[in-house]
RNA sequence: GGGCCCGUGGUCUAGCUGGUUAUGACAUCGCCCUUACACGGCGAAGAUCACCGGUUCGAAUCCGGUCGGGCCCA
């Protein structure tokens, strides 16, 4: 009878959501278990990699409800930023800076909510708990009022301030432009070769910018380069405009590119900004917001850029300072929308001083417990190599305003925070009055600031959120700090370091006591999945070919921190073991008439409750460090390849009428199907109600709590009989035997009496015999050397010693061996016996030290 | 360019606090419809553990380097 996943995991979630059964209880002394659930950015629907992460996240919340944690697994959402503001304008065909800013802003959120009702569908047939009593979306007022007070506790502590910073510039658009809505297009373009004086000779430069020649602030060079080692700290003098510059030496300047002696302008381009900053240069601007050159063009400025570049080669060549033109292949970054190359301008913004903070974050990342250990290391080095601040204002519109007003002369009326703390909403400053008149200072009329916030200033405030934050004092202490905070890689140094960031400025304290961080899920090929590489995998094609617990199976086969390729044979493989579930199922439903309370005697049965244990100690232990994959590996083992093709194969003989066995049976079934609940919730849901339910008493299985251990006791020896009778089972299949005459097993260790009934009964053997010592005559045929006692005690001539033993009796080696001098016990050495049976030919199976012989 | 991760039979993968013949899955081949399951059970074949060097009696495992792949870089 095969397992049909479809038809069933529809009623269960549809049941989990009538009963309300994932609730966060306010309540309760229970302890708490809460986590920083990532509030799924709202821009489309869900792909197989996040279906994949909440997955793993929502394996720790069942996990932890079943240990008895009182669980804060919140449903939540991000709202804001710039791809929910592409995918408006692309889709009612609109730009967003020639619309009224209200009305846009009302677009954008009824396009995330759209997708939100679409993800929280998803999340229901992934069969994820979160818990909608405590949902939260970061575009809510609620929300960005509290991104705006925290925002405000940094202006107090004097981490705030304006300055300048260069940003991606639009000449045409006259506006800021995002990393992500610049187009890189490959074009061809011309590089100048163009002398520079130095000193009574002259350098040759290689740029396609030459209009930059007068923002030129040094010459680079590679150090290793042996053509420009003598300039080394000397000047050069920039042509036309006859200022010197410095001449530099960088190793980043590419040795092969042009004549591998370049100037550094501010600002042509990244590197360029990077070498500034490096060597301490201050910024000129050099390009206007319209693309026109600035004063420190001299008499080209007003041109743009072009045209100053043409009138500029013109000059060059006058003066005989062009060498040579030469085409290139060129990426150059332009605007999304009217496909004009950018310009790095300089430019007014906010900031959050993070750079000093630096020990303060390497502080609060080592009271942390990471998972996987070496993603601490990554933002060690990240948070070392920090260089400049956090610029947090970006040139948008649907994002958390900034709550401040400005006046002409750029002096900040913030907000009033005893104003925030009272209301239930953020302050919008393009539509509201500033808490004074005036400028306090120079007495000018004040204006709302427009700009707002980068989305990391709200989705940092997560853990401040979710612990009530400013919102509920009491709830704060009971919540703050959070247990665990679930991330994936690619945003550790963005969501991860800026939380720590926030939550310090608010609290003083670490935001979690846990922060694990996920890999990525790759195609099938090994690849990022890509639409234009044709890679991707929707998580519901998926669901509705397999079902939600072998997608869920597939999931739990990730390493935590590792990428993982999507492998459709995870789900292939957890078809099959939902198939086996539900078969054991079927077994037990035959054998088991009501729950019996007599436990069992026999020893292989006590054997399968000291597994059981065992293998419950190791899930547990794995779960604890959130190695799910470990933990589900050990649990198949076991399920499978012992309770299954072992134990119960072993107990068919004999379950109608042993209910010791069938209390065995009953208890080990369901702590195995409870372990399983947090993978697969459905299945072990069915079973639940199938089996258990009526005696248990729950409604549902993610209501029960983790199973308990039994005493360990046959463990070693029900192993030694489970081999045995593997062993003979074999036998009885290779020789197609149905039942077996007469066997006698040496033991000389481990009592396996007590196992008689179950060997003789199980393989239906009708002469048994279990002996310690044979009296038969027994023949060393084989002794197997143990290196890891002989390695330490011969050292380096252990090798001399295993060519030499190969030719030795290995009965001789029974009385402590002598090499070189040295005494070999006995016991360094394994030895395999034989015995003759009264002259007679018998089959002999070894196993460790045991010996079965069959007549 | 910098930091981190990964590189194991045909494919994917476990092991990586060093110990003899390296785990499992899929695929391949053989046997078995044994009163839960043929989406099952048993067995066979298949790997110089990316490469080079070092430490060690002994390295897939530790160290250094090379090559290849991935992620992040405000």
């Amino acid at each position: 009878m095969n397992y049909d996943a479809k038809s069933v995991e529809k009623k269960w979630q549809e049941f989990w959501e009538k009963e309300g059964i994932y609730r966060f209880d306010f309540n309760s002394n229970r302890e708490i278990y809460s986590i920083d659930n990532p509030p799924r950015y709202a821009s489309g629907a869900l792909h197989l990699g996040h279906a994949t992460h909440y997955t793993h996240i929502d394996f720790i919340a069942r996990y932890k409800r079943m240990r008895g944690y009182n669980v804060f697994f919140p449903l939540c959402f991000d709202v804001n930023g710039m791809p929910i503001e592409v995918n408006v304008e692309k889709l009612n065909n609109i730009k967003m800076r020639e619309m009224e800013r209200h009305k846009f802003i009302q677009l954008c959120e009824e396009f995330a909510n759209s997708k939100i009702d679409t993800m929280k569908m998803q999340f229901k047939i992934l069969g994820e708990s979160m818990d909608p009593t405590i949902y939260y979306q970061t575009d809510s007022p609620e929300y960005r009022r509290i991104t705006q007070l925290t925002f405000l506790d940094a202006v107090e502590k004097g981490m705030v301030y304006r300055g300048m910073h260069p940003v991606n510039w639009c000449p045409r658009c006259s506006t800021a432009i995002a990393e992500s809505e610049i187009v890189y297009v490959n074009t061809q373009t011309d590089l100048y070769y163009i002398k520079f004086d130095v000193e009574n000779k002259y350098v040759t430069i290689a740029t396609t910018r030459p209009e930059l020649i007068p923002a030129c602030l040094f010459i680079a060079f590679n150090p290793r380069d042996e053509r420009y080692k003598d300039l080394e700290n000397r000047k050069a003098r920039i042509p036309i405009f006859n200022r010197e510059v410095p001449i530099i030496a960088d190793e980043s300047i590419d040795m092969e590119f042009g004549t591998g002696i370049e100037m550094v302008c501010s600002i042509g381009d990244r590197n360029d900004l990077k070498l500034i900053k490096k060597h301490g240069f201050e910024i000129i601007q050099s390009i206007d917001d319209q693309g026109r050159m600035t004063d420190i063009a001299g008499e080209f400025s007003g041109l743009y850029t072009l045209d100053a570049r043409k009138e500029i080669l013109k000059r060059l060549e006058e003066e005989k300072r062009l060498v040579k033109v030469e085409k290139i292949e060129h990426n150059v970054g332009t605007c999304w929308r009217c496909g004009t190359p950018l310009e790095i301008v300089n430019k007014e913004q906010w900031f959050i001083k993070t750079v000093e903070l630096k020990d303060r974050i390497l502080q609060i990342a080592n009271e942390l417990k990471w998972y996987p250990e070496f993603m601490k290391k990554r933002l060690e080095d990240w948070v070392n190599g920090l260089e400049w601040d956090w610029v947090v204002s970006r040139q948008r519109y649907f994002a958390t305003p900034i709550p401040a007003w400005i006046c002409p002369d750029g002096h900040v009326v913030y907000a009033s925070k005893e104003d925030l703390l009272k209301r239930n909403s953020h302050v919008d400053p393009t539509v509201e009055n500033p808490p004074v008149d005036k400028c306090p200072i120079c007495g000018k009329p004040l204006k709302g600031v427009e700009e707002v916030f980068d989305t990391w200033v709200d989705s940092s405030i997560s853990p401040l959120f979710n612990t009530y934050f400013y919102r509920d004092n009491n709830l704060f202490k009971k919540l703050y700090p959070m247990s665990l905070r679930p991330q994936a890689h690619d945003i550790l140094r963005t969501w991860a370091f800026y939380s720590i960031i926030r939550c310090d400025i608010a609290t003083g304290n670490k935001p979690w006591n846990d922060i694990f961080i996920d890999g990525h899920i790759l195609a099938e090929d090994g690849r990022p999945m890509h639409a234009s590489w044709g890679n991707v995998v929707d998580p519901l094609k998926i669901i509705e070919e397999f079902g939600t617990d072998p997608f869920r199976y597939f999931a739990a086969t990730c390493t935590l921190g590792e990428d993982t390729p999507f492998r459709k044979r995870e789900l292939v493989h957890g078809k099959k073991l939902l198939n086996k579930l539900w078969n054991v199922a079927n077994f037990i439903e035959m054998n088991i008439k009501g729950k019996s309370e007599i436990y069992p005697e026999d020893s292989m049965d006590l054997w399968i409750l000291s597994e059981f244990s065992e293998t419950l100690e190791n899930v547990t232990l794995f779960m604890d460090q959130y190695r799910y994959d470990r933990a589900i590996r050990e649990l198949d083992e076991f399920f499978w390849h012992v309770f299954a093709d072992h134990y119960i194969e072993l107990i068919k003989y004999r379950v109608s009428k042993n209910l010791g066995t069938q209390y065995t049976l009953y208890n080990v079934f369901l702590g195995i199907i409870k372990m399983y609940a947090p993978f697969m919730p459905h299945i072990t849901e069915e079973i639940y109600h199938r089996l258990f339910s009526k005696y248990e008493g729950e409604i549902s299985i993610h209501l029960e709590t983790w199973p308990e251990k039994y005493e360990k006791i046959f463990l070693d020896e029900g192993r030694i009989v489970k081999d045995i009778i593997a062993s003979l089972r074999r036998y009885k299949n290779e020789n197609n035997l149905r039942g077996i005459n007469e066997v006698i097993i040496i033991s000389p260790k481990l009592d396996i009496t007590s196992a008689y009934d179950s060997i003789k009964g199980s393989l239906g053997i009708s002469k048994l015999e279990i002996i310690k010592n044979a009296s038969l005559k027994e023949i060393i045929v084989e002794a197997k050397p143990d290196l890891s006692k002989i390695g330490p005690l011969l050292k380096n001539s252990v090798s001399n010693f295993m060519e030499f033993f190969k030719n030795i009796p290995p009965e001789r080696l029974l009385e402590g061996f002598e090499f070189k001098g040295i005494k070999i016990p006995k016991d360094y050495f394994e030895f395999k016996k034989i015995y003759t049976f009264k002259g007679k030919k018998v089959d002999v199976i070894n196993i460790n030290d045991v010996t079965i012989i069959i007549k």
